[in-house]
DNA sequence: ATAATCTGACACGCCACTGTGCCAGACTTT
DNA sequence: AAAGTCTGGCACAGTGGCGTGTCAGATTAT
């Protein structure tokens, strides 16, 4: 079960979001144009709006970034926009869950040699946290600041998309727990504290121009899942 | 030092914004109308905007929420707007500063009773973050999700505004630390953090209708603070 | 009473963005 | 070569909010 979710994580079988890409259901052609085929273009011209505009709004703030200059941002035309997107608010879910995965990839990467050593595991996870924000700031911004007001979005994120995450969390730790510890209800509310921790410090860090050295949050960061495994009561951690 | 921060915060002796009402300097005037001074009128046209903002963010979100409208729920006309506040923005960030003192000041006078026992005042001050947060969800929105995305409020709140609060916190542990504890730095970052771990709580909490019982939340996060205290060695937790 | 101010309502020009339509030229198939 | 499709650029009307201006009626001081 937990592996499943692991796995799932880190090898991105995410269903390939393209529903919005209307097949253009040539009738006698086979489509090709410029060596490649009608769907390879449609999703390379999505893929360079996608970026573009989360750099564009990761840079400039969701509000300041308009439909027109994400399209000048990809050398695209509004038309390819609408033909990828419903709209503004659907490409900026679309990046905010491609920049999340990336996220999650990271920490799962880094976290992935130290299964066995609470202690590493812990450490490489925060270090990996945080290494990612400062070397993608933009989609940092992105999935830390800017997503986070959008409705539609946070709803789902914080109701349904997140359990994975904290299901993951939860699973790690539970083997470690003597009697089965608390119950599941406060090991998840504790499990999204954490997130929540690391989440709010990377907002002000990133709102604050990067200017404290990742050291101190991860070392912070680490005595509060030290004190967490202390209460829990992990094995073999004090 | 600590009392004096303690003190402005339960206080509110906060610089009363009001700078960006121009005095309309009549000449030979007194400026009564309605039995009222024109300075009180102004002040009480700039709160009935202020109020009818930080409910139709709060309802509807920043991004739909127009001057007109803001206006219309006030029963003013933009003149008034314009008189009271730079712009949209503006208006924002006074109702964030109004909703946030409130919010810190709940959190005090519940805490303050239980200054010498330090597990009664985590849960108090728990109790009564979630209970704000509940009882003013309009607010609670405002401060926990719509404000997070405005570059230049969330700078300043998190650069400068942030650290007068976390100042309180660690001064609040401080005391009860055997040889001082980790470097004031590392203590800085867990206790932003456990903001950030409360926050990011409420956030998913607002998010999904306020399903989750409060209890567990508390409960939760009076684990994690258990674990800090004794990790940091606080005298007479364990 | 008269002049001066304050109030609330409306109207206007302005601007930026949106979403769609059109078209000439590049490219591919038959 | 001819017919058909794809591309990218531009133009257009429509929309909605913004910020300011005007003005009649209410209220107050002289």
């Amino acid at each position: 079960m937990l592996c499943q979710i692991l796995w799932g994580l880190l090898m991105d079988d995410s269903p390939k979001t393209q529903s919005a890409g209307r097949s253009s259901a040539g009738r006698r052609r086979s489509g090709q144009y410029a060596g490649k085929s009608a769907s390879t273009r449609e999703r390379e011209r999505r893929t360079r709006l996608l970026a573009a505009g989360t750099r564009l709004i990761g840079r400039h703030g969701f509000a300041a970034t308009s439909i027109d200059a994400i399209c000048a941002e990809a050398s695209l035309t509004k038309r390819y926009f609408y033909q990828a997107f419903e709209g503004r608010e659907a490409l900026l879910i679309a990046a905010y869950e491609e920049a999340n995965r990336d996220f999650v990839q990271a920490i799962m990467q880094a976290a992935a040699p130290h299964l066995e050593d609470a202690r590493k595991l812990v450490r490489s996870g925060l270090q990996a946290s945080f290494g990612w924000v400062a070397q993608h700031p933009d989609e940092a911004r992105l999935i830390m600041l800017e997503a986070i007001a959008v409705r539609g979005l946070i709803g789902q994120v914080y109701g349904e998309r997140y359990d994975e995450f904290v299901s993951l969390l939860v699973g790690f730790t539970k083997p470690f727990l003597k009697d089965g510890g608390p119950g599941d209800a406060t090991l998840r509310v504790m499990a999204k504290a954490a997130v929540g921790a690391i989440m709010h410090l990377c907002q002000g860090w990133i709102a604050t121009g990067f200017r404290q050295p990742t050291e101190q949050l991860v070392d912070g960061m680490e005595r509060i899942f030290s004190g967490m495994a202390q209460e829990l009561g992990v094995r073999g951690w004090a």
